[in-house]
DNA sequence: TTCAATATCGACACAGATGTACATTTTTCT
DNA sequence: AGAAAAATGTACATCTGTGTCGATATTGAA
């Protein structure tokens, strides 16, 4: 039976190994990852695990780092983007919420949970929760909020989202989509316009009413 | 050197190991919870857990139960509790949130984390949010509030506390206490009375301004 | 006090995971 | 084609965990 080649014209790869890890760990947890396992799965010899990584604790420390790169930053970007109205820009922090490719959801709740057995982790994670909570604070801010006000906002935006993840729910977008106007009134106190809405639905690819494409 | 002695005149028994893979789960996760380390932390040997549990896995579910019948059923209970307004009932729910007595936190994180790997598990855990849901849900209609709203501000309250308790943080009671008024405010979008949370502060043995007790 | 129920312990067999040493194969470059 | 680099594989030593068996100790009650 042949293999599938990566394009270096090996079987194995850094990158291979990451990848399996990180599949394992989104589906199972950290203590999924397990160099035994991951070997079989890519069909190597686990030994030759030991070429890319120095140890089972190296190959962690890439996960982790993966983490870090991928989902902080974008909640901070979103926050600061260019928007008319509160209700606006809460719209862009909840592009967030609805793309992959800008908060990796699973991911996020996959390092929470590894965070209960490793303080180190765990301080990681304390650490991008107050930077993306500050970023959201000051979102708030520049429309005019009071400080307490704005904490308290951002919290709730923040934590119903991460609330969300934890809840591990494989809802349909459309039944999401529904509850966003309610959302944005929740937490902004204003009810988003209707260009405001359909701009975002149609940058998610959501047509109300129809029936949806993909 | 004596062992501590339980009331039956015996070292070991069924609640002795349940409460030590109690501990052990909430510290670090389901992946700690192992016989042999249990065994060390009460000074038994190993082999003598099999006298109370067949095997690991009646270990776990009897975990699993605790949670259930301790997380299960205080919220419930606290939503249709009596309140003369909806900022009241929603006081009455906050009371889940600062009593570990009502609702335990860390244990609920440790059984959410534990679902990643346990499809069983996460169906138990997923029917739990559903109810506790809908009981907040029914609270906010008692009050006249139309279905939806009802449904987006039930799912507002319950994740952000979820989402609280995924972010493990460990504040001071008083710096939560401070948000308190502004949370009822976002989630009921109304005002509390002062008196209404006088009343809150005073059953959690909280006084604002003071050097606080405890 | 003696006996049975309850609990504890040590020895054994086994499974799965880690990491090292070294031999072997595959690829790439000259 | 030959050599070096890159990747893979086999064998070994070790560690941590599970569960069973049978011997032993402890307790409470007859």
């Amino acid at each position: 039976m042949d293999q599938a080649l990566n394009d270096t014209g090996w079987r194995g790869s850094q990158e291979g190994w990451l990848e399996a890890a990180y599949q394992s760990l989104l589906e199972s947890g950290v203590d999924s990852v397990k160099i035994l396992p991951l070997a079989k799965k890519l069909n190597l010899s686990r030994t030759s695990f030991y070429w890319f990584f120095k140890d089972r604790e190296e190959l962690l420390s890439a996960l982790v780092t993966r983490w870090r790169e991928k989902n902080t930053g974008n909640i901070i970007k979103q926050s600061e983007a260019y928007a008319e109205s509160l209700a606006e820009a809460m719209l862009n922090v909840f592009d967030c919420w609805l793309s992959t490719d800008l908060f990796d959801a699973r991911f996020e709740f996959a390092v929470r949970s590894w965070a209960l057995q490793s303080d180190e982790l765990l301080a990681e994670v304390q650490q991008a929760d107050q930077i993306r909570l500050e970023a959201l604070k000051r979102m708030f801010m520049r429309f005019g909020l009071p400080e307490t006000t704005s904490d308290v906002r951002a919290r709730t935006t923040y934590l119903v989202q991460i609330g969300y993840i934890s809840m591990q729910s494989k809802e349909d977008i459309a039944v999401r989509m529904k509850r966003i106007p309610e959302y944005i009134a929740i937490y902004t106190g204003e009810i988003p316009q209707q260009r405001e809405l359909d701009r975002f639905f149609s940058r998610h690819g959501y047509r109300p009413d129809e029936g949806n494409p993909r």
